[in-house]
DNA sequence: GATGAATGAGTTTTCATTCAT
DNA sequence: CATGAATGAAAACTCATTCAT
């Protein structure tokens, strides 16, 4: 890539920063982190990072980003598969958890900080995130015409009950713990696709 | 009475000053809520808040207590109730998302801000925090071994997964919206046990 | 005394609240040391203490007063003692530094503090320390006339070089070291007339 | 060069700053001195100040530094000189006078502040001073010992002394006064030598 | 491209003092 | 006599951002 010097780590310096800046506002959250840390930790002066990103925002602008992509491109994926619509659905909702823990500072961010949005940025985060949402929601909805998944709860409800779980994975996974990645997204998926059992 | 002189606006001034300090913080956040702000919001001074508050912190610590006394408690109450297990967990379930929708504004605060304790209040926190999962696992795993859960998924997994969803509520749930605290709170725990059917 | 309530300590109230100002004022110097405190530390309310003094500064003056007074005493006693004059100077520069010594909390508290003083106050203050200073003086040119104090310096330089080493003693005096007040108090008087032999 | 652009007055802002904070440290107490009337007496903005010095105390500890490290220096010199005792102990003596009205203000502030460290800093900065005083003391014992310094005094006192009057030029040198800082010191430096005649 | 000195508005907190009760 | 809630001014310090070099 033009224009992105290698301060000798090994990496861009633009990449670094944004690696690093994701890291301390995963560890100590956005407002307790400051310009000063971030580019001390990563080695580069202040200038460095006032070349690479506009404002301190700007680097927030981009974890959101990254994770509304990521997620996206994930969920259009399962979503379109030729496949049975509980393997879609379940596919889908086991993803979301195995690249949520993937990516867990990343998401831990995103859902502490979405509220200190500026109004136009938080409409365009609001809005994928709806897109998203209804991507999911439509699953549901699809598996509930076709009767193979009860109709008992509004398919919004049922979809808040899984993203809940998701949000919530940052407040209690951990690496180091019993279960792998994996073995979460299978259990959660699960509990889903129980509950939805008619 | 200690501490109750009205201002004029027809409630204790440490009352007040509590009341508008959290409606600020789950607003826009603890970090983006200035002290000045609270004190101008509730009409006193700043001298007036440091009289009854030792600090900005203490105003978020009494949030804190209130949350997990009033959680612990209604739990207490629902867990040793006279009734099956299914019962004693649909109930504690269903009232956990109740209280919460009726606190919304506690537990917003709670579960956003919980990440920036200082050390000795954070682990005071986490271990009331612990007690409350630990006495809800219980019921789980009491269902589970009384054969009338499944034991497909580990309790903790289980609590978790509902628990998501009561964090998650602060991110979705308006008073406007379609449905009552009580109608999403069947909706919730409906979810749960369903998803414990054998 | 009138109007002296006892809170139950055993001392009337104005003077527990001035031993313990004293005793604060020492430790950890004036301006670091608040009314808050210092009400805590005597059990008392800060009515109280704005009861009996008009100010923190009064507090301090007392101190001054206390000081002051004692030192004027003592030397106006051996100054005009009946015996040599080097019999004189010599108890008078012994007896300073045994009542420095005995009240050296509040000597501490003078001569750190005196810089902070109201313009009036002060000049009370240095008329009082200048015939204080003058009396001693008067002494050191006594036995200079006399041709028993050697006149190579001048007694003003004497008077100071003396009062340094009083001065000087809240630095480095401690209760439980080796040398006794008097014992001290010998030894200084002993250099003082020594360095003065003609 | 780092930290030296000039702000129109002359010299570089980190050391208008420090001299600044030096004079109104020595005039008014350091306690009587804000940080808001430092930067406005530099003619720069507090920004400044914190980008250069890490605290008020920091100030403060630069002002201990300098004059502990003069003060050890000139006494090393004084005392490996090639030498009899008496003069090394004259003209350390004398020095110690000289450069004290020399750096009044720095002299002023250390004596009048050291107690008021922070426990690490004060650690340090009493061990310097111990070790100072012992220097000292040891050309005091050297004398003692070769005969030619009464033995009456423990050394340890006629060092307290001798400082003490140093300490004290503080309270009553003025540059306007009648006496050179050399005929002061000479002075001074005599008293010590009569008082220590065997 | 990159630096780092400097800004200035903002932050939380402290504290001597007053006054209605 | 005594209380303690409340004041208001000032304190030290922080920090995202800018800009001359």
């Amino acid at each position: 890539m033009a224009g992105t010097k290698d301060g000798g780590s090994g990496k861009p310096v633009a990449q670094r920063l944004l690696a690093t800046a994701t890291r301390l506002f995963a560890e100590r959250g956005y407002d307790r982190t400051s310009v000063q840390e971030i580019v001390e930790a990563a080695g580069v002066t202040k200038g460095a990072l006032y070349h690479y990103f506009g404002s301190k925002d700007d680097l927030l602008h981009e974890v959101y980003g990254r994770v509304l992509r990521l997620q996206q491109e994930r969920l259009d994926h399962f979503a379109r598969a030729d496949a049975p619509v509980e393997r879609r659905l379940r596919d889908a909702a086991a993803d979301v958890v195995v690249t949520t823990i993937e990516n867990l500072d990343d998401t831990k961010i995103f859902f502490r900080s979405m509220h200190h949005l500026a109004p136009e940025k938080d409409k365009q985060v609001r809005a994928e995130r709806r897109r998203y949402h209804e991507q999911f929601r439509a699953l549901v909805e699809e598996g509930q015409r076709a009767g193979v998944f009860s109709s008992a709860t509004p398919a919004d409800l049922v979809v808040d009950y899984h993203f809940g779980s998701v949000h919530h994975l940052g407040t209690w996974y951990r690496e180091d713990g019993p279960l792998a990645p994996q073995e979460v997204a299978d259990h959660l998926a699960d509990l889903l696709l129980r509950a939805l059992r008619p």
